[in-house]
DNA sequence: CCAAAAGTGTTAGTGATACACCCATGT
DNA sequence: ACATGGGTGTATCACTAACACTTTTGG
């Protein structure tokens, strides 16, 4: 070859967590031009002999300290005007933790990174709204179509917390009746056996998921028609 | 900057046509190291002054001289070693041609370039088999989402050449009159009051699409549970 | 009048929605 | 005994699936 333009590739992550019944990003405050003191998403660029997923990783571990977990690539962005030091491509992704994983970031030494309410979102470098726009409503297919909320409970919750999830998720209230029947149509929980007692009222049944890894739900949903 | 690693990107485009009732995909010979004489998809390295849509319209143009089509982005491909060159990650991207339209491609100067049914992909260089069956996969996704398939028929068509179009794409027989009511029901067509004769029976109404743009079918698919 | 594709309705079953009360516990 | 959240069933409605005959034309 010899005359194949070369780009810069950076990888940049929305991170998503439940905190307070609030779905909140994991945003970091930028220490550098371009953009600098402005608040974008957690991200770099990828090393050469690293793939894109291994990018992700490793950038999601050196600002969360949280590793090992499911990054979904959402899209490449390329603009060629996106990034003002020069041509640069960023393929984003999703990930989503558990609040309680979540202390392990103040712990660690990631410079000013904040999680913010998706509602109450700043100005950001680059393009970094859009790609957050593009993870939320991928979020929002995500949870109607995979396991992925397993990402964001402990192994083992009740169907309340179940439901607080995709409530917080979708922004809307769902009727718990119809919820639970529906969960339990899905066939992607199983019962512990177990029950969690908390406060003055009658204990809870835990369930964990079935598949404790993401994965799709299997054909509950729209085939088109025969 | 400075130390950020620089690499080679390129764009690959699945594009699908429907030739005698069945689905094809472009390939392209390759007459160049690596892989050489081997099929592979369509496609090249994005320009520094271009942004990936705009590489792959152009890369899609060169090869099969149709233009101003619709292109949606798939996925970024990014293993380490996809290209014994080096390192090269690969956007692709999904189109498909009025089966028309694909007469220009044999008048173009294209190299050997050739539509292969989609159930005798012969080896493929690269990793394009993977990406190949990612689009046929969306391919099969979209069509139920989306108004795509106007990308595929003439501008106006009769419900019958519709049909076969799910049919072949989705691989499967449809009955038809429950294919006219869903249809009817989604509310993307309009009829235009002319008819297509054509043979010695019943002359067929014809229809256009409402959009004669891609655009996702508002909200008839699945919302989840309230 | 025959061949060929176009066009059209009904029924049964399944899944979605709306909705209100009793249960088990701690204090 | 009361306050709190946990847990459950039914009736209606909308959509999906299965299925066969009549219509219009050209030859």
């Amino acid at each position: 070859m010899g005359e194949i333009p070369k780009i810069s590739v950076a990888v940049d992550i929305t991170v998503f967590t439940i905190i307070n019944n609030d779905l909140k990003v994991l945003l970091i405050r930028r220490k550098n031009e371009p953009f600098r003191g402005m608040y974008a998403l957690p991200g770099g660029f990828v090393e050469l002999n690293e793939s894109l997923e291994k990018a992700a990783a490793r950038e999601l571990e050196e600002e969360t300290n949280v590793r090992g977990i499911f990054l979904k690539q959402l899209h490449a962005w390329g603009d060629v005007k996106r990034d003002p030091r020069g041509r640069v491509i960023s393929v984003s992704f999703m990930a989503l933790i558990d609040s309680d994983k979540f202390k392990l970031l103040s712990t660690s030494d990631a410079e000013a990174a904040a999680w913010i309410s998706v509602y109450e979102i700043p100005k950001l470098a680059f393009d970094h709204k859009t790609v957050l726009d593009d993870a939320l409503s991928e979020l929002r297919y995500e949870i109607q179509t995979t396991n992925i909320t397993l990402q964001l409970l402990p192994k083992e919750f009740t169907l309340t917390d179940l439901q607080r999830t995709y409530e917080v998720i979708l922004d809307t209230k769902l009727d718990k009746r119809n919820f639970r029947k529906r969960i339990k149509a899905l066939e992607i929980i199983r019962e512990t056996g177990k029950e969690k007692m908390e406060g003055a009222h009658r204990p809870a049944k835990t369930y964990i998921f079935k598949d404790q890894k993401y994965a799709p739900i299997r054909e509950k949903m729209h085939v088109f028609l025969k």
